[in-house]
DNA sequence: CCGCATATTATGGGATACCATAATATCAGC
DNA sequence: GCTGATATTATGGTATCCCATAATATGCGG
């Protein structure tokens, strides 16, 4: 139920204090303004954010919840590190639940779909040739939202999104890499080719060697930051 | 690292009081003690948990980041409820993680991870035998968790372990629909088979079959439930 | 200078209070 | 009986306070 299925529909007119502050603490864990491992002392988001404990104490509950704050016994909360081993895991999830939705738009042959990828993949390239990689970042998320919401995949979004989140930094560092400007978009346009083809099975191959691709270049990465106590 | 890794470690003795009261709400959500839609007045649940504000509102935002709480706008909290349509998507969503677990371990070729599969799937088939359903629901989740934890996959356990509960209340009915207690155990034992024989292949998809068939029952089940309001 | 004991501070756990506003109840007029 | 106005209650939003304990700082003796 959206606003057009309600057009009558009152809409709140602000949000509340914890929804705004929920906000920005996710938005600064996301883009490392606190980084992981960094602890999170009540008392100092207070001053930062310009709220209560109480406000504070129930954004880390939620923050937690979502995998992005872990909380120490007797140390409280820090911001959660993502081992490799998880950020593998998440590159994992994402392929298959990526790949599922682009199947479904290629099941789908809606023109309209095309049409929006082929636009945002256009605002990708723009900004790669910009250098604008924050909305490099964020137009790349947009991509992967119209995937999951046109084949009516708001669940496994929630998921895909969430779970994304934890390897921000990794994704910050995998588009910078020499020629991902290059093969980030030409794997997106494959994707986008497959789906106005009607082809799932192909659809759903070319999302997993996006997200193969990036998962191999955060490995690379990880494991130069690695390199002394890695054999 | 765990227990057995560093068994010098000092446990600690308790809980907080806020992890305490958040099972048991947890618990009471995914058992229909509090049943969806309904409302939970922060006040009420003080007083039944036997605890602070502070506490309840903690609570409240942990569960509804999980999915399992909705906040309604100037009318507080309930008990979310999970659409037809989502709990399609959660069954789906559970389908691809549980294969790739299962076609995980069947590449792992542990003859102990069989071992314990085939003892939790005794343990099912007993408590089917006695009727016990409660059990049945905790030891399939047993099973599912060994094939995810075997194969090193804790990020997506904790994605289906969290999906799931909010599916728990259509997991209840559909064990309990006729010969569920023999189609059940056979299409996990025909998971446990494809494991022994190392066919990671018939593993994904066997593992695919046990959802989708709960899917079906579920669907059809909700679709009885809609009866006078579906055509 | 180091180790141990003691003092002090930092900080999370948890409770309580107050306010504003939405929801609900009540009443009066037609 | 219905509608509109008003009063009352319920309840979420938010702030502040206190306590206990872990962490850290400090001092003293050998």
């Amino acid at each position: 139920m959206s606003v057009s299925d309600q057009p009558m529909r009152v809409l709140r007119p602000e949000k509340t204090l914890r929804e705004l502050a929920l906000e920005k603490m996710r938005d600064a864990i996301v883009n490392m303004h606190f980084r992981a491992g960094e602890r999170l002392v009540e008392r100092d988001l207070c001053d930062q954010l310009g709220v209560s404990r109480t406000i504070v104490r129930e954004v880390l509950r939620h923050l937690e919840s979502e995998g992005l704050v872990a909380i120490q016994p007797n140390r409280g909360p820090i911001v959660a590190e993502t081992t490799p081993e998880e950020a593998r895991q998440i590159y994992e999830i994402r392929g298959v639940l990526e790949g599922i939705a682009a199947k479904a738009c290629a099941a789908q042959k809606d023109p309209r779909v095309v049409a929006e990828l082929e636009r945002i993949l256009g605002g990708i390239r723009a900004s790669y040739a910009a250098n604008e990689l924050p909305a490099v970042l964020s137009a790349t998320t947009d991509f992967y939202r119209t995937l999951f919401e046109n084949s009516g995949r708001h669940v496994a979004w929630g998921i895909v999104n969430s779970i994304t989140a934890r390897i921000n930094h990794l994704r910050s560092m995998t588009i910078k890499t020499p020629d991902r400007d290059k093969q980030g978009p030409a794997q997106m346009q494959k994707i986008i080719d497959a789906i106005k083809a009607g082809d799932g099975q192909a659809a759903y191959e070319a999302a997993n060697v996006h997200v193969k691709n990036a998962a191999t270049i955060a490995e690379a990465l990880l494991a130069e930051q690695q390199g002394p106590r890695s054999g």
